[in-house]
DNA sequence: TGAAAAATGTTACAAAATAACATTTTCTAT
DNA sequence: ATAGAAAATGTTATTTTGTAACATTTTTCA
């Protein structure tokens, strides 16, 4: 009897206050151990009332109601340049397509930026498939394969007879550099052997990359200008390079 | 620079899973400090985008929208039981071999719980494989397929190709329930046949199943208890389903 | 009533968080 | 370009907190 008091009053304290510690809670029941608290608290987290945290416990109640202000601000909020990209990227979708979505955190914004549309996407990314498979008309296939530790994306020889037997209409691609002289490059042998082969697959491709990735090489070059049809970028291009590649014949958008 | 990169990375993680733990996020960023990881945390919880929790942060996402996504609620449930099967589930793998882990909550406790070893695991959980990407010896394959998206798990044509060029010492298997007349039987046509195929080809066959999916029957059954070398399962089962199950010439153990 | 289950207490131990300061990197204004 | 400021990160020692494991008490109910 004497727990269920203590349980009900926790709950009331929490209802009021978006947090109590354990050392209030010690005062207010001074017949009790810190232990005994300790378990209050564990089961009113099992029963989802409560978080607990170092040294207390935070009130379910004002967290949600803190969550929801949030995320209202957030929306006037900056969008970062990953999250303007793929919303770019993301109106560049149609009804019926075949897409593929590379892996990495550009493609996992643009997952989630992605109309719920009656389209097939197939991707490397596990994280990306996840995120997916929260459209509702949307069918997502998840490419096969060895998965890379690093950077925790698909490849290898399963991967590439996968992707053997799938028509793309777009593909998103995500590069971690590029340059003039190398072209789009990536960190991982087996990985640029899988882009290769999905953007000689695809009908358009596009690719999405933030200014980070300007000026850097990596071992491996999968693509030059040439072979894509857009890039989506954050801030202006160094003339130089724009020139070059509009000159290849790649459309250019800056996401803003 | 590369701060905004791990806040953005924490941020992606807590999208897809409701807890990440520090001792994650050290794998996940080895070049920097756990106190830096820290400071990552406090950062993000200023501005109101995941509660700090001993041992990592739980995701603002999953607090408030916990109803609507019920894998995420799902990990949650029937912890204790699982994490269990899962340890003694864990004992059962050795070094060298090649293992199957089925998808679900159970699956990915197993991964968790496995020991770092020489070993080729694969699944059709992505999250499942994203948690074995956290191992370092041990190589991960993914299955590749359609997303089924109730439970996140591939399947299909393309899964079954892929089943089929791979051996399998090992499969760790989950089922959605269990009986003396049906068996043990999913709710998925597609992962029914997936199922029937891995236990086929395994060479030992290890069922998972806590308590609560005894005496449920679901449309597809995919196995009987003949087919299976060991079940796993927490608590101790009626004595008529024990007999049955051990005249079937399975294994039982209870873990604890 | 008398076992089983639930609640609570005790203690020792392990883990995690913090504080405070040192060092490095990045930015900024001249 | 560079000095100085500010921000980010590292280091270490210390304190706090949490947990596990087991002992004891209270409650439940067959």
């Amino acid at each position: 009897m004497a727990q269920k008091e203590r349980l009900d009053a926790i709950r009331d304290i929490l209802q009021s206050s978006p947090f109590v510690s354990l050392s209030d809670l010690e005062k207010r029941f001074p017949t009790v151990t810190s232990m005994t608290l300790r378990r209050d608290i564990d089961k009113l987290e099992a029963r989802g009332e409560l978080i607990k945290v170092r040294g207390g416990a935070r009130s379910m109640k004002f967290l949600t109601s803190s969550a929801e202000d949030n995320f209202g601000k957030r929306l006037y909020e900056a969008t970062g340049e990953k999250s303007k990209i793929a919303d770019a990227a993301a109106e560049m979708t149609a009804e019926g397509a075949s897409i593929f979505i590379d892996s990495g955190t550009t493609a996992l914004r643009l997952a989630s930026a992605m109309p719920d549309i009656r389209a097939t996407v197939t991707t490397t990314g596990p994280h990306v498939a996840i995120e997916l498979a929260k459209k509702q008309r949307t069918i997502v296939n998840l490419v096969g394969g060895m998965i890379n530790r690093e950077n925790l994306s698909v490849s290898g020889m399963q991967a590439m007879k996968f992707i053997d037997g799938i028509n793309i209409d777009t593909a998103f691609v995500v590069p971690s550099g590029f340059s003039v002289e190398c072209g789009f490059s990536c960190g991982n042998y087996s990985e640029c052997e899988l882009k290769k082969y999905v953007i000689s697959k695809a009908r358009r491709v596009i690719m999405l990359m933030n200014s980070g990735k300007l000026g850097k090489n990596l071992p491996y070059t999968f693509c030059k200008p040439d072979e894509i049809s857009t890039l989506i970028t954050d801030s202006a291009l160094p003339d130089e390079v724009e020139k070059f590649i509009k000159m290849s014949g790649a459309q250019i958008i800056y996401a803003k």
